[in-house]
Parts: structure tokens; C-alpha cells; sequence
RNA sequence: GGGAGCUUAGCUCAGUCGGUUAGAGCGCUUGCCUCACAUGCAAGAGGUCGUAGGUUCGAGUCCUAUAGCUCCCACCA
């Protein structure tokens, strides 16, 4: 073995063999019970950031655990065609080439993002592996593929024909850039320094006006009504009156609705239905006409007179400018309000009237709000669940049609002929109707629209097939919590709607990955960590464990580098462990543990002990997907028992000449190192499996299809409370030593005299005591012995140092001194304690118990440092 | 405007059912190249657990109020 830690020697390697294996592949299997992940699929956008990785490295540990635990574990790979995101930087990469998608047409385009689409889905797949990824590669499905396209369709033709989806003119969310409407989830508001602005709107055949405030002048010309609280005295006798429009003289009424607040502004408010949501509510409930003056490129249309061919936002100076000069503007405020962004391009949207499909959502909301309400999927951390509900309680209808290219084309045809509109599951070229050549509508479904199959169309539904049978509903669902609403809810009303069952009994949710100052790492912004980079300098491992650690459920995580290096210690640290125990595993006989209890030392039993308790608690972490706490407890075990105690414990028999000991020694070595490897390997799978590899004692054929270490039931309890205490002795030795400035060379003899009930448990220590107190030798005596001694009161007992040329006296004293002040506090609190009646009365009596027993320890304790103390006085 | 989360050592975070002297890693100080590891070993300093009340024999933990930070949702023009 290297003396380093090198994950480049074997990260590949091993990868290459567990595919070469076929360990990652799923089938139906009725001997084990099925547990199914599918990964959120990356969008084809681009490469993998770090946040996919801690999605991956998350998962994978799932999984890997549960095949240990004896699952048909399915871990089901693929990529998102993602429309809007891929379309948008395709389009930018053709303007960089000096070409544009028009210039290219729809086919030229589409050829173009099948290319893309296959350069970076391959990447994708490709730093998945390199992390490590337990995939089921045959499995791997893109959201555009010709089975996921054929669920698009049965789905859309099914809804469909159920009524729940249909076309319309409806206000919905255009981007101006993109050039496409977007669903309600893809506007992004963000807070703007903006203006209010009041105009006067003059009443009809008198000298009174109405003054609104508005936000958008340059929609006023759009304006079909004003409208006041129907309780506002202060218009009660202008409702049902007319109005002249300012600019253009057009004349629209007073109307009074409920949706105006009296307080707000001046009570009175522009209505536009056209190009503003609440608006065109309003307009609904009034009858009131619509009168369009932006259109979808975000220009004034002919409605707008004289500002035709401005954009909006230049209108809107233009505008202010002409009402200004005629007198009919008041005044202008600062205002801070919420301004919608396109989710992709960032750009401003703007409200449009437009012809689009949507999905009708009121029956599908009923059940997906059930089955989470009932528990029939749980969230994880259960506080997710409100975010859940709340959004699926408050969506309206989902607008899924795109004016895009690049998407599941809608399999809508229109008749030139007849003029009839069909819905088809197959390609059509006529009419059924009446045989006369059809169009295809030009339009493509939302992404999202595809990725809420994603949990059955994986598994090649609509067809009826075992796959299906066996691994759904699938078992756990896991993603940040950013994409509950686009996604995650439409995956659960979308499976209960198509397939009668819930998509996934378990949604864990996560966090995003920040930077060392807590922001959002992406490109944009510069901070953005490419995991390859990491894998290349830290190997998978590191980077997973980094990702995984030290976090709780649902929470942000920060990565920097100091997380890593720090992680590469602990890689390096397990590396070392191991490399130590293979070397003096020379001479090695193998034996049943079981029964070779009558050979065990006290070290031997505490530290099969302490694994089997590690075990147990490993284990209940991972059952509740705690991986970042179980990841925490197995450090601890490696590092702080196995390496700082035990392994140092085992030199003492391993460098003896007792061969029978030797061997029980070494085997209670590789079989702790063993489980422990087998404890860590679904968090940390390579390093784990390239040692386990070399094991002479290895059980499977490959750590990755070997069993999950089970607790066992309190073995060796005795052994695990001496030893701590033993431990406890030793740690205070070793502080004196260095308290009184002995030099580390120096290894002075030691004396114990053993407390009550503790004379065979130093017996049996002793050369623990011995090795790891560095002293020369350690002595059992009755009495105190004779001569200058620095006296010190341990859980084992008393423990005498000579102090001849080792200590000085006014070390000593001033140790003695400080110690009797520390004893005095913890005296003083626990009789504080034990005479508070409220506590001896009401606090349970083993407490009490505790309690006594500490205050004697303490008693006795700070006797034998008077008595010390006086000795050292009288000398 | 509504909701959620966070606030514990210089930094990043654990802390289970309310019960030992509140923990870890990094950083810092001191001493060590001790035959697995200096990517290491040993010892140590460092915290009135955001603030103010309350419940309790006992509060980092439960309740109320409050401040600061972060996020989500929402139609006040």
C-alpha cells in the first residue's frame, strides 16, 4: 500500500469493475423487496455543479445502503431535455456564431439541440460516475426520448379527452426575449425602485376628475374602466359615470369592485385588463373590453397611437412626458414594488393576452392535496410539507403551452379543410374527419410538463410491463427544496392521475450548496465550484463526504476548500488505519471471533463492543436518512477509538511474544476495520471498497454487495465502561505529565493504588496504563508509598508519580491549589443540588443516585488533594 | 402582508425524551518527525447557548414576546 492517500490510483478502476459486474443493475426481483430512486434529472443545460453533486452524493448513499440492507435497489439515471434553459443558451451560442435560431429555421435548430443534447448529456452521464453514482446506466432516459415523448403524448391526450386541458385567450406571462408565455412558477419577482405616478382622468361633462396612481403609465392607454370601493364615499356619486381618457379622449366608465382598497393610493384604480392579472379578473366580472397595447415583442402596438413602435419602457417616459405637458399629470412618488423577471433570461415580463393551453387544476389539486395530507407521502423534513401544500392550494391553471422549438411539439392538428382540431397520440398528416391536410400546432409543451412523469414515464409506462409493477411507486424522492412547487407537486398529481398510485412515498428534501459567506454558488456569480475540479485534486470520496457532512436534513450546506482538506485528512487517516493493520497481518490464522471470547483482553472486548453501539446508531441514521449525522458518527469511531486507542492498545500484543494473542488481535483488528468499512462505504464507496479489497479477511465478493453491519444487542457493556474508564485515567496522567512539564522522552515509573472494587480492572489494565501513560512501569501498592510522589485521583484509583527530578514543588503546589478550587465549585453545586427538596422529591431517583455518587467522588478527591497538599507543605 | 428557518467557541456546525462539568472539525497556543499516518501524535486556551420574561426541582432544549439574518409565498394599483 502507498503511504498516502491517493484516490487517483483507484477511483476509476474500481467504477470500471462494479459496471463491469453489473452491480448496479435492477430487475424484478420477488425474493427481496424493491426500493427505487429516480434521480431529478440534470437539465441538458450545461455541465454538473456542485449542487448536483450533493443531490447525487445523497442519494447514491441511500441507495447503497439499502442494497446492503438486501433491496433491489434501483437508482434510475437520465437528463431533462429543458426547454426554456436549453433553447435560451443554444439560441445565444448561434448569436456568438454570428447565425440565429431563425436564421436556421425549426428543423435546422432541432438538429442543432439534438447535437447539444448529446454533448452534454453525455457529460452529464460522465461526472456522475465519477462521483460514483450507483446508477442503473441500461435504465438511462432523457425527458425527449422516443418512450418518455410517447408518455408526453398518452398524458396530453388523455387529459384531453377528460376536459382538463384547453385552449384560450387568457392573460398569461410573456417574455418579451424569449418570446414565449411562461407558467405562473417561471416569473421570478424581484423588488424595484419604482415610481407611482398620478393622473387625472376627467369626468364627463363636468369640471370634476378622478385621480388614479399607477405603476405602469404606459398601459393607460389600454385602460377600460376605473374602478373605486363600492363603500368609498368619496366616489359613491362618480360610480357609473364616464371618464375621457387622457391622450386619446377614448371614454370608459367608473366602475366599483371589491378588489379596490379605499386606503391604498388615491381609492381609485386604472383597470386594464389587457395587461395586468387583477385586472383582467375585474374585467371579467364587468363585461368590460380589453384593448391590447404592448404586444409580444414588448412594443407599443397601433392601439397606442402615437406611441406605436416604442418599447414599453421607453413609452412609459414618452407617456409621462406628453400627460405632464397637457396637465393631467399631479404628481410622482418614489415606490418600491415587486416586478416579475422570466425565471431563464432574466428580462421583465409582461402580462399579455394570448392563445395558449392550460391545464384545468382544480380536480387534480383534491387528491395530491390527500395523499400528502393523509401521509401517504411524507416530506422530510416534515416542515416542507406546508411549503407543499400551500402551493398546490394556491396554483391556478397551469399554462403549458411554450412558444419554443425545442420541447415535446403539442399534439394538436388543425384542419385547413374542415377546420376541426384533433388531438393524437400518432403523427398525422390528414384529417380524420374529413381527410384534408393538417397542421400540427406550432407550439411545445412546458418542460415541466415532461419532468412530472418523470417517476413512471422512467419505467416505460403507459406500457403495462413488470418493471413497473415491481419498482413503483417508487421509494424516495430526493431534491432541494427550490423546485417543490415546479416540480415535486406536479410529479404527485400527475402519477395519482395517470397511474392511480402516489409517485413516491418519501420526499427528502435538501438544501443548496453556498459558498464560505453563505451565498448561492453559481456561475453568475463567480463562486460557483465545478466538482470535477474537486474529484480531480480530492478524489469522489472527499468530495461527497465534504457535501454530506455536517449538515442536517433540509438545511443550506457551505462547501470550501478547508471542508475538503479537512476530509482528505480523514481519508488519509482511514488509509493509514488500514495500511498499519495489513502490515502486521502477517502470519495471520483466521478465527471465529464468536468463539475466541475467552482470549479477548479488555481492549479487544471495548472495541467490538463500541462497534457494535456505533453500529446500531449508524444504522437508525441512515433508516431516517440522517447521512450527514452518520457520517459524523463513524468519523468519531475511526478516528477517536479504532485509531487513537485501540489500534495503539494493539501494539502491545501485536509487537509481543504471546503468538496466540498476536492472532486473536489482529483478527479483532480486520474484523473492526472490516464493518467499519462496511458502515462507511455507501457515504464514502470508493476508498472503502479499494481497501476492503485487500482484507484477508473479506466476506464478499465486493464491499458494494456485502451486508450492512447489524448492532448486536449490548455486547461486552462491562468492557465498555472499564475501558472508559481506564481511558479516563490515562487522559489524566498524560495531562499532569504535561502540566508539569515533563519532557516527552521522559517515562517516569507509576504507582495505583486501586479505588474500592477496581483492583482487577488495574490489574488488567496495567499495561494500557503503562504504554499510553508513557511511564516505564506502572506498580500496584496498598499504601502510599514513600518518598516525594505528585498524587493524582483517577477514576481507577489513586495514581502516584515519583516526583524526584521529574516535577518541582511549586508546580505541584500551585496544581494542588487550583485543583481544590475546581473540586470546591463541583462540591458546592452538587450539595446545592442535593439539598434542593424540589429536586430529591421530584427528579428521578437514579439521578439522585448519580448525583450522591459524584458528590462522594468529589469528596474523596479533594481529601486525598489536602492531604498532598500538606505533605508537600510539611517537606 | 402571510409563512418558514437560522442565531451555541474566532470560523463552520452538532446537541436525541428537559437531567453529568454544553461537544466536534478548522483556526490558535505549547510540546513532540514515538517503529500506520507531520494529510500526524499529545496537551491546552476559548462559550453568561441573540435579548427579555415565563413554565419547571432542573431550560441550549418547552412557552410568550422581541431583535438581527436568510428563504418561500402573496393581486394593494
Amino acid at each position: 500500500m502507498e503511504k498516502n492517500y491517493d484516490p487517483k490510483q483507484f477511483e476509476e478502476r474500481i467504477y470500471a469493475r462494479w459496471l463491469d459486474k453489473g452491480y448496479f443493475t435492477a430487475c424484478p426481483n420477488t425474493d427481496k423487496k424493491p426500493f427505487t430512486i429516480m434521480m431529478p434529472p440534470p437539465n441538458i443545460t450545461g455541465q454538473l455543479h456542485i449542487g448536483h453533486a450533493l443531490d447525487g452524493a445523497i442519494q447514491d448513499a441511500v441507495i447503497r445502503y439499502k442494497r446492503m440492507r438486501g433491496y433491489e435497489a434501483l437508482f434510475m439515471p437520465g437528463t431533462d431535455h429543458a426547454s426554456i434553459a436549453t433553447e435560451v443558451k443554444i439560441s445565444a451560442k448561434l448569436v456568438q456564431e454570428g447565425t440565429s435560431k431563425e436564421k436556421l429555421g425549426r428543423e435546422g435548430f432541432l438538429a442543432r439541440a439534438h447535437l447539444w443534447n448529446k454533448q452534454y448529456g453525455g457529460q452529464i452521464a460522465l461526472q456522475q460516475r465519477r462521483l460514483g453514482l450507483s446508477c442503473d446506466w441500461r435504465r438511462s432516459a432523457f425527458t425527449m426520448d422516443k418512450q418518455r415523448s410517447g408518455a408526453v403524448r398518452e398524458v396530453f391526450v388523455n387529459l384531453y379527452d377528460k376536459g382538463l386541458i384547453y385552449r384560450g385567450d387568457r392573460l398569461v406571462n410573456m417574455c418579451p426575449s424569449c418570446r414565449t408565455a411562461l407558467s405562473d412558477a417561471e416569473v421570478e419577482f424581484e423588488d424595484a425602485d419604482s415610481r407611482l405616478w398620478y393622473v387625472k382622468y376627467p369626468v364627463e361633462e363636468c369640471d370634476e376628475y378622478i385621480t388614479v396612481a399607477t405603476t405602469r403609465p404606459e398601459t393607460m392607454l389600454g385602460d377600460t374602466a376605473v374602478a373605486v370601493n363600492p363603500k368609498d364615499k368619496r366616489y359613491k356619486n362618480l360610480v357609473g359615470k364616464t371618464l375621457t381618457l387622457p391622450l386619446n379622449g377614448r371614454k370608459i366608465p367608473v366602475i366599483a369592485d371589491d378588489y379596490v382598497l379605499a386606503d391604498f393610493g388615491t381609492g381609485a384604480v386604472k383597470i386594464t385588463p389587457a395587461h395586468d392579472f387583477n385586472d383582467f379578473e375585474v374585467g371579467k366580472r364587468h363585461n368590460l373590453p380589453s384593448v391590447t397595447v404592448i404586444d409580444d415583442d414588448g412594443n407599443m402596438n397601433n392601439n397606442a397611437g402615437e406611441f406605436e413602435g416604442l418599447t414599453a419602457a421607453y413609452a412609459r417616459l414618452a407617456i409621462v412626458e406628453e400627460l405632464q405637458k397637457q396637465g393631467f399629470l399631479l404628481k410622482t412618488e418614489e415606490y418600491k414594488n415587486k416586478v416579475g423577471h422570466c425565471y431563464r433570461c432574466r428580462c421583465v415580463v409582461e402580462p399579455l393576452i394570448s392563445k395558449q393551453w392550460f391545464v384545468r387544476m382544480d380536480s387534480l389539486v383534491a387528491p395530491a392535496v390527500t395523499a400528502v395530507k393523509k401521509g401517504k407521502i411524507r416530506f422530510l423534513p416534515v416542515r416542507f410539507k406546508n411549503n407543499y401544500l400551500r402551493w398546490m392550494e394556491n396554483t391556478r391553471d397551469w399554462c403549458v403551452s411554450r412558444q419554443l422549438w425545442w420541447g415535446h411539439r403539442i399534439p394538436v392538428y388543425y384542419c385547413a379543410r374542415c377546420g376541426k382540431e384533433t388531438v393524437s397520440k400518432t403523427d398525422l398528416t390528414k384529417c380524420p374527419v374529413c381527410g384534408g391536410a393538417v397542421t400540427q400546432d406550432e407550439d411545445v409543451l412546458d418542460t415541466w410538463f415532461s419532468s412530472a412523469l418523470w417517476p413512471f414515464a422512467t419505467l416505460n409506462w403507459p406500457t403495462n410491463s413488470p418493471d413497473l409493477d415491481f419498482f413503483y411507486p417508487t421509494s424516495v424522492l430526493a431534491t432541494a427544496y427550490d423546485i417543490i412547487g415546479f416540480w415535486v407537486s406536479r410529479m404527485i398529481f400527475s402519477g395519482l392521475e395517470h397511474t392511480g398510485k402516489i409517485p413516491f412515498s418519501e420526499v427528502l428534501i435538501h438544501g443548496i450548496v453556498r459558498d464560505r459567506d453563505g451565498k448561492k454558488m453559481s456561475k453568475s456569480s463567480g463562486n460557483g465550484v465545478d466538482p470535477l475540479d474537486v474529484i480531480d485534486i480530492y478524489g469522489a470520496d472527499v468530495l461527497r463526504i465534504s457535501l454530506i457532512s455536517g449538515v442536517s436534513m433540509g438545511g443550506d450546506m457551505k462547501y470550501s476548500e478547508e471542508k475538503a482538506e479537512g476530509y482528505r485528512n480523514f481519508m488519509n487517516k482511514l488509509w493509514n488505519a488500514s495500511r498499519f493493520v495489513l502490515l502486521n497481518s502477517e502470519g495471520l490464522t483466521l478465527i471465529d471471533l464468536k468463539k475466541a471470547c475467552a482470549y479477548l483482553g479488555l481492549a479487544e472486548k471495548w472495541i467490538l463492543g463500541r462497534f457494535s453501539i456505533t453500529a446500531g446508531i449508524v444504522r437508525k441514521l441512515m433508516d431516517k436518512y440522517e447521512i450527514g449525522l452518520a457520517a459524523s458518527v463513524i468519523y468519531e469511531f475511526l478516528w477517536n477509538e479504532f485509531c487513537d486507542w485501540y489500534i495503539e492498545e494493539s501494539k502491545i500484543s501485536l509487537y509481543g511474544s504471546d503468538q496466540k494473542k498476536r492472532n486473536v488481535t489482529l483478527n479483532v483488528l480486520l474484523y473492526v476495520l472490516r464493518e467499519t468499512l462496511k458502515l462507511a462505504h455507501p457515504i464514502i464507496p470508493f476508498i472503502t471498497a479499494e481497501i476492503f479489497d485487500q482484507l484477508p479477511n473479506k466476506d464478499a465478493e465486493d464491499i458494494m454487495v456485502s451486508p450492512y453491519p447489524s448492532a448486536g444487542r449490548g455486547a461486552f457493556k462491562t468492557a465498555v465502561k472499564d475501558m472508559g474508564e481506564v481511558i479516563a485515567a490515562i487522559k489524566e496522567i498524560r495531562a499532569l505529565r504535561h502540566e508539569m512539564n515533563v519532557p516527552a522522552g521522559k517515562r517516569p515509573a507509576l504507582f495505583i493504588r486501586p479505588r474500592d472494587g477496581a483492583e482487577k480492572l488495574v490489574k488488567d489494565s496495567l499495561k494500557y496504563v503503562q504504554k499510553l501513560g508513557f511511564a516505564s512501569d506502572v506498580t500496584v501498592i496498598k499504601d502510599k508509598p514513600d518518598g516525594k510522589t505528585v498524587v493524582l485521583a483517577t477514576a481507577l484509583g489513586e495514581v502516584y508519580i515519583p516526583m524526584g527530578e521529574l516535577v518541582d514543588a511549586a508546580a505541584e503546589l500551585f496544581r494542588l491549589d487550583r485543583e481544590l478550587e475546581q473540586i470546591a465549585e463541583e462540591i458546592a453545586r452538587a450539595e446545592g443540588k442535593l439539598r434542593n427538596e424540589g429536586f430529591v422529591s421530584k427528579a428521578p431517583p437514579a439521578l439522585i443516585a448519580q448525583e450522591r455518587e459524584k458528590l462522594n467522588k468529589f469528596i474523596a478527591q479533594r481529601e486525598l488533594v489536602v492531604k498532598a497538599l500538606e505533605r508537600l507543605k510539611n517537606v
